[in-house]
DNA sequence: TTGAAAGCGCTAACAC
DNA sequence: GTGTTAGCGCTTTCAA
C-alpha cells in the first residue's frame, strides 16, 4: 500500500508504509519505535526519517490488541457537588492528568451510576478498555475497593483503607490529623486558647482523622476541649448553625473546621453578627478550595499537597502494572497550611 | 480454549468462547452482540444466555482495530487557575461525561503543554486514539480549532468561533450578552441606576460579548453608561481595585462583573469599607461558581446552562462522527440567573 | 438465518 | 541486526 504524493491520505500511515519508504521489513520499524537500541544506528536514522516523513504515529488499537494493554487510567467522577466548597476532586484530576502522561497513560473518565455504585468499573475492566482504576473515595466499606480485589483488577487508591488490616492494594493518602494539628497550633501561636472545632458526624473516619489532630494540639498545650466541638453535616447550613451555638455556648476565639464548606458557615455566622473573620474570630477551613482563596479575607486552609499524591499514585500504578507486579506499603503525606486573612 | 470452571481466568472471555458455549459460530455472537435483529428469537437468547454466564463484553482494542473508532472523546484540560473563582470546567467536564456515556462515548483527559498548544492533539489524531475532540476556548485566533480544521479532525466546539463569517466546524455557545441583560435588568427592576461594570480587557471578545448586553440594558432604560465601566485583568486583586476607583469616582449603587472572581474582588472592596454586599451594594458575577454559592451573604451570579451544553455538544459530536457526517448549525444557549443575597 | 474466510495494524517469538 | 511467521479479538464481506 502507497500513498499519493501530495494528498491527505484518508487514512494514516502504517509500520508497513514507513517499512516501504525506509526500505525495510515492518518488525524493523516496530524495532525502531519501541527498542531503538536493537538497530544499527544508520539503520535507526533511516527507518526515523521516513517515520518523520509520514507523521506516522502506532495505532493505539492495533498495539493495544497485541500488547493486552491500552494505557489508559480509568477515573470515575462524581456528580458535583452544588453549594460546596469541594474543589479537591478538580486539581487532583488535573495533577493526575499531568502526572500520568510522564508515564505514558491518559486518563478515562467515566461517571457514576447512583443504583449501583460498581456499574462503569465492570463494563470498563470485562471490555479491558483500561488498565487499571484510580479510586477516590475510600470510605468504609467502600464496595468498590472490594469488589475489584475480588476481581484482581488493578487499582491505587486515593485514601487510606479505613479498617482493614492489611490491604492488598496501593494506596496514597494525606494526614489528615495532622492537617487539623497544624491548623490548630498555628491558632495557638496566634494567642488563642478557645480553639472550636466543627467536624462532621462520627461515622466518617476521615472526619473522625482530622477531629484528632486538634484534640491532639489542644491536649498538648494541656488546653480543654469539652463543649468545644461539634459534629454536623458537611454543608454552609450546618456549619453556619453550628458555629452560632458554639459562640453562644462556649465562646470560642477560633474555629478549625473539617472542611472549607463549613468554614465558609461561620463565616456566614460572622457576617450575621457583624464579626470581622481574623479581627474578632479566626476561622482555618480544610482543603485549600478556590472559596478560601477568595474570599475576603482570605480563609486560612489546610492544602493537600494533590501534586504529589497523583505522583504517588502513579508510582503504584506503574508497580502494579509492572512485571512482576509489584505492591507497595501505602504512603502517606504531609498537607500544609495557607494562611490567609482569617486568622 | 475453554475455561476452567470454578477459576478466575486470567483472561477474559472471548467471542470464541460465547460461541463455543452456545454452539453457534463466532460471527452469530457478534450479530447478537451488534445486530440482534438478525437472529432468531431462540438462538439469540442461546447467545445471550452465553453472554451472561461468561460475562462477556467485547474487547474493545479489537473491535476499535476492526471498525476504525475508539469511541473516545479527547478533552484537554488546562491547569486550574488558583485564586480565581473559576469552576466552569469542572461542571462542564462532568456534564460531558455523563451525556457523552448515553451516546456510547468516554472522556479522555490529556494535558495542556505550554510550549505548543497543538502537543497532546495531534498525537492522539495520528495514533487513532480519539474519534473526536472537544475544545473549549475558542478566543480568537485560537490556533487549534485552525489546525484541527486543516487535519479534518472532527472536533466540536464550545464557544463561538469569534471572528470567523462561516465555521466550518460545530459549535455549542452560551449568550453572554444575555446573561449580562438578564442580570442588569435584575438590578435594574431592583430600582438601580447607577449600575457599573467590571469586565475584561478589549480583546477579549467574550468579555465584549458580555458588557454589551450591560449597556444594552442600561441604554433601554435611557440610562447613561459613561464612567461606569472599568476593563481588567480577570484576577480578584483588579476586580478590587476596579470597584474601589469606581465607588469614588462614579458612586455605582450595583456592580454587574464579567466573572465571579472579578465579583469576589467587588466583595473585599465592599469589606474593607465596612459596606454589607446586597444591602449597601448590589453585586452580579458570572458563572454561578461554587464561590457565589458558598459566599456571605450569597453571590447573584449568572450561570450557564452547561448540562444543557453538553447535550448539544454531543449531538453536534454524534452528527459529526455519523454516516454522512452532518455538521448543524452552531446552538447559541440562554443563561440563567441565580439569584442570591449580594443583590 | 447462519457460517467460513479474510484482514484491521501491531508485536512476540523465532529463524537467519 | 534484520526478516518471517503467526495471531491478538473483532467485524465485514460473501457463500451456504
Amino acid at each position: 500500500m502507497s500513498r499519493i504524493p501530495g494528498r491527505v491520505p484518508t487514512t494514516p500511515p502504517t509500520l508497513a508504509d514507513v517499512a516501504e519508504l525506509a526500505g525495510v521489513s515492518r518488525q524493523t520499524v516496530s524495532n525502531a519505535v519501541n527498542n531503538p537500541d536493537l538497530l544499527r544506528a544508520d539503520t535507526l536514522e533511516r527507518v526515523q526519517q521516513a517515520i518523520d516523513e509520514l507523521g506516522y504515529s502506532p495505532n493505539r488499537a492495533a498495539r493495544n490488541l497485541r500488547t493486552r494493554a491500552s494505557h489508559l487510567i480509568g477515573l470515575r467522577i462524581n456528580a458535583a457537588q452544588e453549594g460546596t466548597a469541594n474543589a479537591l476532586m478538580d486539581r487532583f484530576v488535573h495533577s493526575l492528568v499531568e502526572t500520568s502522561r510522564e508515564a505514558g497513560y491518559h486518563v478515562l473518565l467515566f461517571a457514576a451510576d447512583h443504583q449501583d455504585p460498581l456499574s462503569g468499573y465492570d463494563d470498563l475492566l470485562r471490555s479491558t478498555a483500561v488498565d487499571a482504576f484510580v479510586i477516590t473515595d475510600t470510605y468504609l466499606g467502600n464496595p468498590q475497593a472490594a469488589w475489584l480485589e475480588t476481581r484482581r483488577a488493578p487499582f491505587v487508591a486515593f485514601g487510606r483503607p479505613w479498617g482493614v488490616e492489611e490491604p492488598r492494594h496501593p494506596w496514597v493518602d494525606v494526614d489528615g490529623a495532622a492537617g487539623s494539628e497544624l491548623a490548630t497550633t498555628h491558632l495557638l501561636d496566634r494567642g488563642h486558647h478557645r480553639i472550636a472545632w466543627i467536624g462532621w458526624r462520627r461515622d466518617s473516619w476521615i472526619g473522625e482523622d482530622r477531629r484528632a489532630g486538634w484534640s491532639r494540639a489542644l491536649r498538648a498545650r494541656g488546653l480543654p476541649t469539652t463543649g468545644l466541638a461539634s459534629r454536623v453535616e458537611d454543608t454552609v447550613a450546618s456549619g453556619r448553625e453550628a458555629s452560632a451555638v458554639l459562640l453562644d455556648e462556649a465562646q470560642p476565639s477560633a474555629f478549625v473546621c473539617a472542611s472549607d464548606t463549613l468554614a465558609m458557615g461561620v463565616l456566614h455566622t460572622l457576617a450575621e453578627r457583624g464579626l470581622v473573620p481574623g479581627r474578632d474570630v479566626a476561622v482555618v477551613g480544610f482543603d485549600d478550595s478556590q472559596v478560601a482563596q477568595v474570599v475576603p479575607p482570605g480563609l486560612t486552609s489546610v492544602r493537600q499537597p494533590l501534586e504529589d499524591v497523583a505522583v504517588e499514585v502513579v508510582k503504584a500504578l506503574e508497580g502494579l502494572l509492572g512485571h512482576p507486579p509489584y505492591v507497595g506499603p501505602g504512603v502517606l503525606l504531609a498537607p500544609t497550611l495557607a494562611i490567609r486573612g482569617s486568622s
